[in-house]
DNA sequence: ATGGTAGACTTTCTA
C-alpha cells in the first residue's frame, strides 16, 4: 500500500481548526501530525476532523502550550509517549498502523533565544531533549518507523536564508546542530525530505515579526520527516506547501509532506 | 543594538 504523511505546527489547533481541515479536504494525506496543538486533548475539535474521515486520533496535550496530535484515516493503535528532556511537557506521541510502521509524533524545544546553557536555562533543555533521543533510539535501532515533527533545528546551510547570518541564532547554531545529528544518526534515521530534495533551499517556517514573509524569504527548515533506515527507500513524493504560509491567519510553520509504499 | 508578530491567558510567558 502507498500512504501519504503531513507534519504541521499549527500554533494552535482550535484557532486554526478550519485551515487543519482545508489540508484535510485539499491534500487528503492518510496521516496528519501536528504541534503546537496549546489546547488540553478534551477541548480538541476531534469531531470535525472525523467528520473529514480522520477517525484514528492520538494526542498529548497541555493548557496553552506545546501539545501533539495524529489524526488518521487509517485505522492505528497509541504506543506511548515519552518526555525526552523530563520536562513535563506534551511533547511526543507515537502510534503504530495495522502494517506495522510506528509513527513518531515530536515537538522539540525551540530553546528560547541565547545559545548558551548557563545564561539560558530553555538551550540547556533543548540540547537535552536531543541527547534524550539520541540515547533512546540508539539503545534499540528503529525499525519500520517514521518520525516527524517540528525539530526546531534547521541542520543545513541551505536549510536557512543565510548560513553566515544564522550561525549564532538558535535553530542553526553548530552545537544544536551536532546534537539533531547525533540524534538522526544513533537512530539510523535518514531524512526523506533531502533524501528526495536533495539540492536547493528549503523552508519550512518564516518568522510572523518579517514584513512580507514571501518576498524576504527568509525562512528555515524547521519541521522534518526521518524514516528508518530499512523503510528509507520506500519514501518518495516530498514537498512542502508553501502556499499554506500565506492563508488568513497562517501558522508560522507550513505542512511537509511525503509517501510511503510499504 | 533592537524590535518586530502571534497565541493563550495573564497582567506575562512562549515562540
Amino acid at each position: 500500500m502507498t500512504f501519504t504523511l503531513a507534519t504541521w505546527n499549527i500554533n494552535s489547533v482550535r484557532l486554526r481548526e478550519g485551515l487543519v481541515a482545508r489540508v484535510m479536504e485539499e491534500e487528503t494525506p492518510d496521516v496528519l501530525c501536528l504541534q503546537e496543538c496549546k489546547s488540553p486533548v478534551e477541548k480538541i475539535p476531534l469531531e470535525i476532523f472525523a467528520g473529514l474521515g480522520y477517525r484514528h486520533w492520538v494526542a498529548r496535550g497541555q493548557k496553552g502550550y506545546n501539545g501533539v496530535a495524529i489524526f488518521s484515516k487509517l485505522p492505528m493503535e497509541e504506543v506511548g509517549a515519552h518526555d525526552f528532556a523530563r520536562l513535563g511537557h506534551a511533547r511526543h506521541v507515537a502510534a503504530r498502523l495495522e502494517n506495522g510502521v510506528t509513527i513518531h509524533n515530536v515537538y522539540a524545544p525551540a530553546g528560547g533565544d541565547v545559545p548558551d546553557r548557563e545564561a539560558n536555562v530553555k538551550f540547556g533543555q533543548k540540547l537535552d531533549f536531543f541527547t534524550h533521543m539520541r540515547e533512546h533510539f540508539g539503545a534499540e535501532r528503529p525499525r519500520r518507523e517514521i518520525l516527524v515533527g517540528d525539530l526546531n533545528i534547521a541542520p543545513r546551510e541551505d536549510d536557512v536564508w543565510s548560513h553566515k547570518q544564522l550561525l549564532k541564532v538558535v535553530s542553526h547554531t553548530p552545537i544544536e546542530v551536532e546534537h539533531f545529528e547525533a540524534a538522526r544518526e544513533a537512530g539510523g534515521w535518514v531524512d526523506v525530505t533531502r533524501a528526495d530534495i536533495p539540492r536547493g533551499n528549503l523552508y519550512s517556517w518564516w518568522s510572523y515579526r518579517a514584513p512580507d514573509w514571501n518576498a524576504a524569504d527568509k525562512g528555515r527548515r524547521l519541521d522534518h520527516i526521518w524514516a528508518s533506515g530499512d523503510i528509507a527507500a520506500a519514501a518518495h513524493s516530498s514537498r512542502i506547501l508553501r502556499d499554506a504560509r500565506g492563508w488568513e491567519k497562517p501558522s508560522d510553520h507550513v505542512p511537509v509532506f511525503a509517501s510511503f509504499d510499504l
